[in-house]
DNA sequence: CTGTTAGCGCGTTCAC
DNA sequence: GTGAACGCGCTAACAG
């Protein structure tokens, strides 16, 4: 199978015009023979014919490909991400080509420059980095750039985040609500994080809403990981204190690292304490406790990322706008309420 | 920036033999002149060069490009996988393209069909279907192609899996050591798959090491998913009975909606119940139950894999091998016992 | 040590 | 209706 265009040519005795002309279906266009095409097509039917994309690439300039360079795959956000922009990509033909910069800048450079060279007509970007990747801004291509998950206020590129802040308010709200108006830690990782500088401001704004002060209750850590929950929550329960009625973690990294904790230092985890969390996950129906969580959506999102792509690629220079998708609040075993808003604005 | 060769060419004066020379490092061996060498070297240290891959595709016949097709990417495992086998690739300076079937049969071969046309130097299959798509066959270039995770036993290209049968019986083994030789039943989401069979296999042989039937205990859907996993034990506590006292699934998903079901019925979930699953996941801390689980190994599987594809592409052609990689039994909150094998043989 | 050149497969333009 | 020819940027063989 997976003839070229010559090979069909000189085998089928017809001149590579001729055979690309009716390949690309404009055999009514150029009027070819019934004849001509016919035996043609039947030679591409029993043969098969493959387009060499290198040769297409080199002589229109274009691959047909999207670079997505994300700072962890593992995370099941941004896997959960990947699968809907490659669904997306799909459906207009595009090639999605991810690397990871394991929220390394130099590998995010790197990998920016890779896929510049392979020739992608358009780069999403989850950044780790508040500097844009040099290449960007001096590449001869000038390839159009669409930044997404944190907006760290470059204002070069379009921007796609979620609504963290409404996303942290709805949250606080919601369990403050549940906690009678007693107010509750904030345990957050990777604080430095613009889309975790937003979850604070709306945690504080709720608290405020209540007449408490948010300010003391956010505790700091700059990685985002399980270690980061233990060592957040060993900072409360430790001195032998008991864990607290109620909190917040702003991933499911630091969740997790807090609830071990919990459990190294009680010895279980209270079925009582109330959670919230940002990211939601099916395997949070594993806890008995009451808790809140922010889903994002990716749908959205993904389809936010390439309307923008899209618009660029064919030729629109939008005012470098910033999108903010709704997130929505879950709950999972209140037992106390049962109406609330599922969904913030 | 991202000059051409031709482009410094012209622009430095020297020809485009002299200036690739430099480029790739190869002065030395041409004894190109320091006068001449470090002209080109200033001269792209400050425009910078960019390979055109499109090009050194066309030409050499040879994309550096591999492909892996994977039907979930959602999928915790797949994205893990996904993640190691890009960090290998990065080594060999090799770019993964990833592409999702979606577990669909012709999903699964367009996709094939795609990568082989932009010329992938080798394919990595996570097949969702028994036949090979066709394109594998009949191709001009004859793409090592490596299967990985389900073999369905085409005995055409080396396979990588995970060592089920010993997983299944590891598990099984302890479970049983647990139970105090009490059977329990199996939970199976997507029982025509290969792998699938093996874990049943392996539960059997543990079985009936115990002197215990395994037969009539596995229960069987098509699917794996949630939806399966609530319906397997719905007949397991259908009429009001109490829900079992162990049992083990064959997929997360699958013990998700086991779990629900078992809430719907008890309104909890009893947290003695003895829980044992396929697939590791951080948030199974979440859960106080004891439980274990079978932990693959990306970074083994991914290794096999690149090794297998590695040879293929340096003309070594393996007499399709079969590899099974070890698993790692993890165990959670188990108190009656606390000394034990934490790995698999 | 350095320069010239052919050709990879495709899309396009122009000629018959 | 059909064919011939050029050039995209790169590599490699060969020529000085």
């Amino acid at each position: 199978m997976a003839k070229t265009v010559e090979e069909i040519s000189s085998e089928t005795g017809f001149s590579v015009t001729t055979v690309r002309l009716v390949i690309n279906g404009q055999s009514e266009r150029y009027r070819i023979s019934a004849a001509t095409r016919k035996k043609i097509e039947d030679y591409v039917a029993l043969h098969g014919y493959s387009i060499n994309h290198a040769a297409r690439s080199l002589k229109l300039n274009r691959s047909d490909t999207v670079g997505f360079v994300v700072p962890d795959l593992s995370n099941a956000f941004f896997a959960r991400l990947m699968a809907a922009l490659e669904g997306l990509c799909r459906k207009r033909d595009l090639l999605l080509l991810t690397v990871a910069s394991h929220e390394d800048p130099a590998l995010e450079n790197r990998a920016v420059a890779k896929l510049l060279a392979r020739g992608v007509d358009g780069l999403i970007i989850a950044p780790c980095q508040p500097q844009v990747p040099p290449q960007l801004l001096n590449s001869r291509k000038r390839t159009p750039v669409v930044m997404f998950d944190r907006d760290y206020g470059s204002g070069i590129f379009p921007t796609v985040v979620s609504d963290n802040v409404q996303g942290g308010l709805e949250m606080t709200r919601r369990m403050l609500q549940e906690t009678g108006g007693e107010a509750f830690p904030f345990l957050c990782g990777h604080a430095e994080s613009p889309s975790i500088q937003d979850r604070i401001r709306g945690f504080n704004a709720a608290c405020a809403e209540h007449g408490v002060t948010g300010e003391g209750r956010v505790l700091l850590e700059a990685e985002d990981s399980v270690e980061a929950g233990r060592q957040l929550m060993l900072a409360l329960t430790g001195g032998g204190r008991p864990p607290p009625r109620a909190f917040m973690c702003s991933s499911l990294l630091v969740l997790e690292g807090a609830l071990q904790q919990i459990r190294a230092t009680s010895g279980r985890i209270p079925p009582e304490i109330l959670i919230g969390t940002f990211d939601d996950h099916a395997m949070l129906d594993l806890l008995p406790n009451p808790v809140f969580s922010i889903r994002q959506s990716e749908d959205d999102l993904s389809r936010r990322i390439v309307d923008y792509l899209a618009a660029a690629l064919s030729g629109e220079v939008p005012a470098t706008p910033r999108s903010e998708v709704p997130v929505e609040l879950v709950c999972r075993n209140l037992h106390s309420s049962t109406t609330f808003p599922a969904k913030s604005t």
